[in-house]
DNA sequence: GAATTTAGTTAGATAATCTAATTGAATTAC
DNA sequence: GTAATTCAATTAGATTATCTAACTAAATTC
């Protein structure tokens, strides 16, 4: 049967003992073992965070990387002139990329686009009704997900876990030049 | 000045403030706060992570997914046949998908593929020598800068830190159905 | 007032994914 | 033992998120 054929050529999944193998035999003097061990399930956790909350999001029709701007409009709505290339240099990608993003949320009027008075070459950008509307839409479960990201850490776990975390994500955003 | 006024409109960094001031407002009666706020420093710290890992391979020319691939092959090099099925079945996406990336791994002569002789509608992928000679390359600092994202902790909170990533790493790999 | 700088967009590219359709080979069902 | 079906891989065409380089219009500098 070729169903079963399929199965038995499907790849076994091989856990992490053969990549400690091959780091064993590929990596440099000074770098310490464990670390790098460490290093690497952080790097495949962070893949599947990842991907838990895309499936998440999908089901509203948005991107992390969307709704990551939107907040930010969300939460600067107040300030008179946010502009694209504001915008660009606080998310650390290109005005370009920036112009497409707003392009895509504009066609869902989920932002504005308004030009500026003073200076007519700048674009003050703000997110709309309907945007805010989404987003109160989407943060309860999107809360929900993140916070279930942890359920099967005890208290103890968390506690520990809280001043890693932010031990961590302060070292990375330092070393990346990046923050909210 | 105009490059002054630049620097006038940033966009203040909020900090995490903010976020969980919205989050109170926003989140759904049964989720835990202090969970989805921890939840969501993961979340920054994922995306983090994967920037400083992109940075580091994208001195040798390759992304972190077609690394993985390669180290797949490496893995599995001994199996007589390692079909394009089998690994987008392993990696979780299409079999189209697979057919791309071989293309631009094959076109770089990282890998190669062989008809196999039983079934002439499968291919068999192999890691070339030059596709490990590549990743002979890139390891070593690939080791070291996943050491590197724990460089902050001391020893004591790695030895936490381990039980903890095995565990989350762990549950959320069940939740997705994936593995390695 | 001419040259330069700045803000935003457009054009065109790449990477990583997808779905739907196609091709060729193997299997199944009369 | 052929006809219909299934299966593996690829192709075609799309989307998202990014990039660089070129362009346009406005503001600033000299």
């Amino acid at each position: 049967m070729a169903k079963e054929s399929t199965v038995d050529q499907q790849l076994p999944k091989l856990g992490i003992a053969p990549y400690l193998q091959l780091m064993n035999n590929t990596m440099a003097k000074g770098t310490d073992r464990k670390s790098a061990q460490m290093g690497l399930l952080m790097l495949w956790l962070s893949d599947n965070v990842l991907d838990v909350i895309d499936e998440d999001l999908s089901a509203f029709g948005i991107t992390e990387s969307k709704l990551d701007l939107l907040l930010l409009l969300l939460l600067h709505e107040e300030r008179e002139l946010v502009t694209p290339s504001a915008i660009a240099d606080r998310l650390g990608i290109r005005r370009a990329s920036v112009t497409a993003l707003l392009d895509w949320l504009e066609k869902r009027k989920w932002i504005a686009r308004e030009q500026s008075a003073k200076d007519r070459r700048m674009i003050h950008v703000r997110i709309t009704e309907e945007g805010v509307d989404l987003i109160d839409n989407v943060l309860p479960t999107f809360w929900a997900t993140c916070a279930s990201l942890l359920d099967d850490l005890d208290a103890e776990e968390r506690k520990l876990f809280e001043k890693i975390l932010v031990k961590l994500n302060g070292s990375i955003e330092k070393r990346l030049g990046v923050g909210r």
